[in-house]
DNA sequence: CCAGTAACTAAACAATTGGTTAGAAACGAG
DNA sequence: CTCGTTTCTAACCAATTGTTTAGTTACTGG
């Protein structure tokens, strides 16, 4: 008996995830979104229910991206360059037209209020536990005991937001430096 | 025969150098200010011609607040050790009564719409580059030929803002590791 | 004491923010 | 066709943003 939706939801968060990833959370504005994403006001607070709504549903469509990637990592054997070939692909999500928009959830974390917006906040740190876990497996997996993997894995989630950040300033060349020689340094430690 | 001001410009900048290091820049209205810094919108405006003046005035007060650490470093004959020990001194510099803020000009430079707002990009990018040849006289007396030094330098560049960053979200011993992993790893490199 | 200049107060400015709502339009089962 | 349900359009909401301005107050050189 209803009438039909003109648009799905997928796709239009789709567009609204790019939007974020380009200008951030408080740059992004109602009306910015309304075009971007092809439909009225009206719509977006009847599908996402507010602004973080669809700010949540876009970092589930971001996490999302990271798919490829993860399944990657984790079917590889090859341990900590396992872990090294993920900071690459992760470099390559970023990667824009001519520039890097960086890791949407680190940006989000350098940009917000922390105190509130607990809800995103607990997004963000769902995905990073999720890959220090990851980390932390490959370790174990790598021949580290489990104290020493845990705290590399922590080294790992603070490199990783360093290339976010750095790979939007910085020339690709001086952040791909940066990866080789960071990890040169934690296998230099694994030898002995 | 005009009206005598009844503040003083650099302690009301300190004020607001505070509250922009708190709450970053977006999240800082004027009408916080005003309340913050104790004087009316009128006088505010009347020093520093604009919210984007303000900040600019309360960036410079903030790298003023690092004299004591490079006159420091400058002084010192402790090579790469003496740079790891400006990195601890910074990460006081960033502490607060119970967290850190972090580096206020990584914070800003994280939370930019990078194209606009050029004058603050710049104020930036002058400290940046100023710690950047620090780093390289300190690299070049520590034995170093010039183009690797330039090449750690811009290591070292963006080894900084990561502090600053995981400073914001991790405990400060994770940060602390982080540090001394780093210039171990740095050292090795120097022995052969 | 007085006049001129500057700094103050407080109200208002237009623009934009995130969010709401009344009514028209489109659908499908009966 | 018609009725009930849902989506859409478009105007509107109060609140807040950065900025300006008219009018008052305070000081000081003459």
């Amino acid at each position: 008996m209803p009438r039909k939706k003109s648009y799905e939801d997928n796709h239009v968060i789709e567009k609204a995830t790019q939007l974020f990833w380009r200008n951030g959370y408080h740059n992004t504005s109602m009306s910015l979104l309304e075009s971007t994403m092809g439909i009225n006001k009206f719509s977006i607070y009847a599908s996402f229910g507010s602004k973080q709504g669809v700010f949540i549903a876009s970092l589930q469509a971001y996490r999302a991206l990271h798919s490829p990637a993860i399944i990657k990592l984790k079917q590889s054997d090859q341990g900590l360059m396992a872990i090294k070939a993920f900071f690459y692909d992760c470099l390559d999500i970023y990667h824009d037209t001519d520039c890097s928009k960086g890791c949407l959830m680190s940006n989000t974390r350098a940009q917000l209020n922390s105190h509130k917006e607990t809800k995103v906040l607990a997004e963000i740190q769902s995905f990073v536990d999720y890959q220090r876990q990851l980390f932390i497996d490959k370790l174990l997996e790598h021949g580290l005991d489990q104290s020493t993997a845990n705290k590399q894995a922590n080294y790992l989630i603070i490199t990783k937001q360093s290339i976010s950040a750095a790979s939007k300033v910085h020339p690709i060349e001086q952040v791909h430096d940066y990866i080789e020689f960071t990890f040169n340094a934690i296998s230099a430690t694994h030898k002995h």
